[in-house]
DNA sequence: CTGTTAGCGCGTTCAT
DNA sequence: ATGAACGCGCTAACAG
């Protein structure tokens, strides 16, 4: 691999020089920056990253970490980090935490001590604490679905509460009455405040949040299918079902089709999430949008603009989440 | 942040010495090591990794390119990588190809310039030359999803034409006479292989391979609706249809009971690739299983072993379909 | 077993 | 505008 040195000698100029047209802040003569040019690319010189990185102190590479690296979500997050960054040639290191606190953290250090200028994170069992103080350290941080008032400019996240409302809301507008619920787990603040939402569009409506008619699920196909046979035991009579995630609602359907429970016709559904998959299977799901991507891409663009001093990009912190209507939800009978 | 060097001091030992416990590859004397350790754990010292890859000339970072970091395929490949590397103290560098042959040849350019110390390749768009001509430049590859002769011990791949006998050979062994096939793009190795699977088992059942029951989809769910709706207006009798994958045969399912066809009772189906959501809602489909993320594994396991000299990993670079049957096929009326 | 010394490839003062 | 020299933090001979 051609060096510095080795574009210096056939340029005939010095190593700085060199070094001074690749990052060119400094005035260099126009002939000397073409001799220059010219002998990089007879040598196909290409800068060495690493010593870069050294010398300046700065790595170019920003650390993703997800609960998990599978799944509808975190797919289309990391796509729009990674282009964002990308075009401006900073590279993405990944790593996985698991939803467990010590994965978590490992997690954190691993990428800190890889020399990353950013982190951005979507981590969910660690401590507000603990990211309060990591925020304080000298690895700047990014969080992504997740609202911590100490250190709020550097979230971006979904106004959960607001979806869960809008949720139950559309369902109670429909003329439900014995609408059953589907939470993600509790110790999740997204599922939380998804469920608050749903109180409170209940309690608007004067209708009376039964205990019975909520199970707390884990957001998974399975956790759907074992709340709705649960469910189905209870021999109460339930005309909807909202859940906190698409992939519940689809497990729950599910269970629905096989005991020869039509939908919506008997019962209606609606989702949460508004991931690809159930807009294709029938019956097509109605669901609140929860625009992981555009929040990827917002935590891109916060590193680059609070780290790497970029100064054509806004960010915008809070989305705001969209209820989408298609074919599974209808008054009830 | 502290060095080596204030590590040294504070131990009474040179650079080296500390150097020397680091990565523990000579002997120290059991007193000095622990010195050294004493003042490490007292100063909180970490190595700096890009010091340390400059110095010995590996990055310890592996490079991978995909087509794409969402749908359901990459999230669990991704996951395996990372895990398998990082227990190794290795990271993993993302970049997206799109299928598209300039865009994965840019990101394997990006990707080397990073300094990665191997690349793990799912590509689909760049030529079989290009990858050998690359495969003989300083950075290894692997190659996951695609076999070429002239470089096989790089590679790790399904039997797909096997995977696509299977498939279609199920549905003859049902007494299915009538098989539409929806395939892949073309243009995919993946999808021509499985699609000589299909008529390689109409073959053997004395089946004639009717072209006009073939419909070539994008391996998307909307592939399988736009495939679906053309068959139906076929008026040609079909009682079973074959998908190059699961995502095309969701959609297609999807087509069918909008229409009130019944599945399985009024077509069966099968898809391929074996992804998770499907087996969760009704009908559960039968699929040919694409063990994507044991072939991550694989991949991240050939780089341990021909890149870091791992000794103790084996690596497999063949994968076999497998058939599963759940609830989307029957006999024909 | 341990210390000395030279790089790794590049950025960045200082001079000039 | 350009060059010389030092340093980033660490590894790897080479001595001893």
């Amino acid at each position: 691999m051609a060096t510095i040195y080795d574009v210096s000698v056939l340029a005939g100029v010095s190593l700085a020089t060199v070094s001074r047209v690749m990052n060119n802040n400094t005035k260099v003569s126009d002939k000397t920056k073409q001799k220059v040019l010219d002998a990089m690319a007879s040598l196909g010189y290409k800068p060495n990253t690493i010593a870069q990185s050294l010398a300046s102190n700065c790595s170019n590479s920003v650390g993703v970490l997800v609960s998990q690296l599978d799944g509808p979500f975190y797919g289309p997050m990391m796509t729009q980090i990674e282009t964002s960054l990308r075009v401006e040639n900073k590279h993405v290191i990944i790593a996985a935490g698991h939803s467990d606190e010590v994965q978590e953290k490992e997690g954190v250090d691993f990428l800190i001590s890889r020399g990353c200028d950013a982190l951005i994170l979507d981590v969910e069992a660690v401590s507000d604490e603990y990211l309060i103080t990591l925020s304080n350290g000298d690895t700047p941080i990014v969080l992504i679905n997740r609202y911590i008032e100490a250190i709020k400019e550097r979230c971006v996240y979904l106004e959960n509460e607001q979806g869960g409302y809008m949720a139950t809301d559309y369902m109670l507008s429909l003329g439900h009455k014995n609408i059953a619920y589907i939470s993600g787990p509790m110790y999740k603040l997204d599922a939380r405040d998804r469920l608050r939402g749903h109180q409170r569009a209940l309690a608007e409506h004067n209708v009376l949040f039964d205990p019975e008619l909520w199970f707390e699920g884990n957001f998974r196909e399975f956790g759907g299918i074992d709340a709705m046979q649960h469910l189905l035991t209870l021999n109460k009579p339930i005309s909807a079902v909202v859940c906190a995630s698409d992939q519940m609602a689809s497990g729950a359907i599910s269970v629905c089709l096989e005991h020869g429970i039509r939908v919506p016709e008997d019962i209606s559904f609606i989702g949460y999430d508004n991931i690809p998959f159930p807009t294709y299977i029938s019956p097509k799901l109605n669901t609140i949008s929860n625009p992981i991507h555009e929040m990827g891409k917002m935590a891109a663009l916060w590193v680059l603009k609070e780290v790497y001093k970029d100064k054509k990009v806004s960010v915008e912190s809070c989305f705001s989440p969209q209820l989408f209507i298609r074919g599974s939800a209808c008054p009830p009978k």
